[in-house]
DNA sequence: CGCTTTATTGAGAGATATCAATACTTGTGG
DNA sequence: CCACAAGTATTGATATCTCTCAATAAAGCG
């Protein structure tokens, strides 16, 4: 795992024809700008770079320099303690924003590593700073994606304090089939890209808890799985798991808004 | 629980002496501000009132209206679904922001109640916009409670994962005790101010559980605990709980940069 | 003073972790 | 091309922790 400056990375063609054909502008730090204003962004503003698998895009603990965005590819991110104790708090998929984890204190607050070979474009968070100067569009333009990862992070905290393994499962599955799909991949079909131990990391289980939930998640026939290619059968069964009385239909389908906690617990109220 | 709106809040003071003067200044929105820009905010943009124990700041759902700041008192922040099912995310202590929940998709999303009576100041966000137009030092003053929002809900989501009942329990003492030193208490002796069932709810254990973890504590001489009344006997064994081979003293005591995360495990890496 | 709420304690049940054995995958070198 | 080694995943048996259910005690409140 090389850090980044270590890396070969040459930025490609010039800035216009870059950012104004990216399928993940709408995502990125200057979705809210017209395409003219793209176009008086600085060249050298922008470094567009590939990693391979296993990558390091930032560490944890050193100065905030870039944010970046994702291209292509999946990156884990993870809480690292110097015992060798690792927590993984996120995977990221192509159009994500990185490094809004450094904006509380300017320091990253994870390692980011790719876990297959991405494509990443950078810009120093001193250079984004002189972009909102220039444009009123960008002004607030961190807010947003910072409150989203946020309330992201609210939803797993949730998860993790009242799903149980196989529910913790059959959520995550739901979930990251959706992010897929958004990414513009297969939604019931497509490899998943992390590890089973980064995988029951990221749950908090152990990876034997995880491998027996994938078996009772393939027995009641909702997926299949073949080491990390999964396909999905019918999405009904694990719905039943995450929300028997099946509140879930009746107070997600207004205004399509739908609620991101699973709704089961009919039982007591604690 | 009423809604603020229904509260019968007034203002008191002309603005300038009001803002210039609290306590929780710099850590309240215009913190960057000089008391001369202070001084020239319409009065009409600050709203101050109190509120009794029990009582509902915001809803969770609701669309975004108000960012606000804890004066005095303390609040709770819970998710809460339609079935009944509240998750407690976080205790706010005098000086801290709220809503800003909100800020990711325009609608709250969790609801504040107060755990005693408080003192809470309120601005708009649209308003907190204008301002943020004309006062440069403003301009990305939302950026930095969010991410340091972010980060100690990243810190909660890894003491959830990783740490058992009793070491939740100790934790969380130690952590509450810097919030309350930090709000202006006693660090060794102060009275929680939330009850049994939402500190359990919040550690993600049941509440027989943390009574036995409570219990435990108290044994082994660390705490006195009568009811909601907290004094801290000795730190020594709620460290030596979080981290047996006490690799917290020697990495946190460089720089004064104290790691949010407890060093134990010494065990084994996953 | 009784009633309701909140907290503590005990005994047994249940879920996940732990330990251990086996199978499968991938890569290497003869 | 096969044999072997190293890493990854699955499955089984047992241990451990927390939950659940239940009883009791203490505190707050009308």
């Amino acid at each position: 795992m090389t850090p980044i400056s270590n890396t070969n990375s040459k930025s490609l063609e010039p800035l216009k024809a870059v950012c104004v054909n990216c399928a993940t502008r709408t995502q990125c730090l200057n979705g809210k700008l017209t395409v003219e204003e793209v176009n008086r962004i600085p060249a050298n503003f922008i470094r567009r770079f590939t990693l391979k698998e296993g990558q390091v895009l930032y560490k944890m603990g050193s100065p905030l320099t870039h944010i970046y965005n994702l291209r292509f590819g999946a990156v884990k991110s993870e809480i690292s303690l110097s015992n060798g104790i690792q927590q993984k708090t996120r995977f990221s998929l192509p159009g994500e924003l990185l490094g809004l984890d450094a904006i509380g204190n300017g320091k990253y607050q994870v390692n980011t590593v790719t876990i297959k070979s991405s494509e990443v474009c950078a810009i120093t968070y001193d250079n984004f700073k002189k972009m909102s100067d220039e444009f009123p569009a960008l002004k607030n333009s961190l807010e947003n994606p910072l409150g989203v990862l946020l309330n992201s992070t609210n939803v797993h905290l949730f998860d993790l304090i009242n799903l149980n393994a196989k529910e913790k499962l059959a959520d995550f599955l739901i979930d990251f089939a959706n992010q897929m799909s958004k990414a513009g991949f297969d939604r019931d079909n497509f490899r998943l890209p992390m590890s089973r131990s980064d995988l029951a990391n990221y749950l908090g289980i152990k990876i034997e808890t995880l491998s027996r939930s994938i078996t009772q998640l393939e027995k009641i026939g909702a997926i299949r799985i073949n080491h990390r290619h999964l396909e999905f059968v019918s999405r009904k069964p694990l719905f039943e798991i995450l929300d028997p009385t099946e509140l879930r239909e009746k107070h997600a389908s207004k205004k399509g808004d739908v609620s991101p906690y699973p709704l089961k617990f009919e039982k007591r109220k604690p």
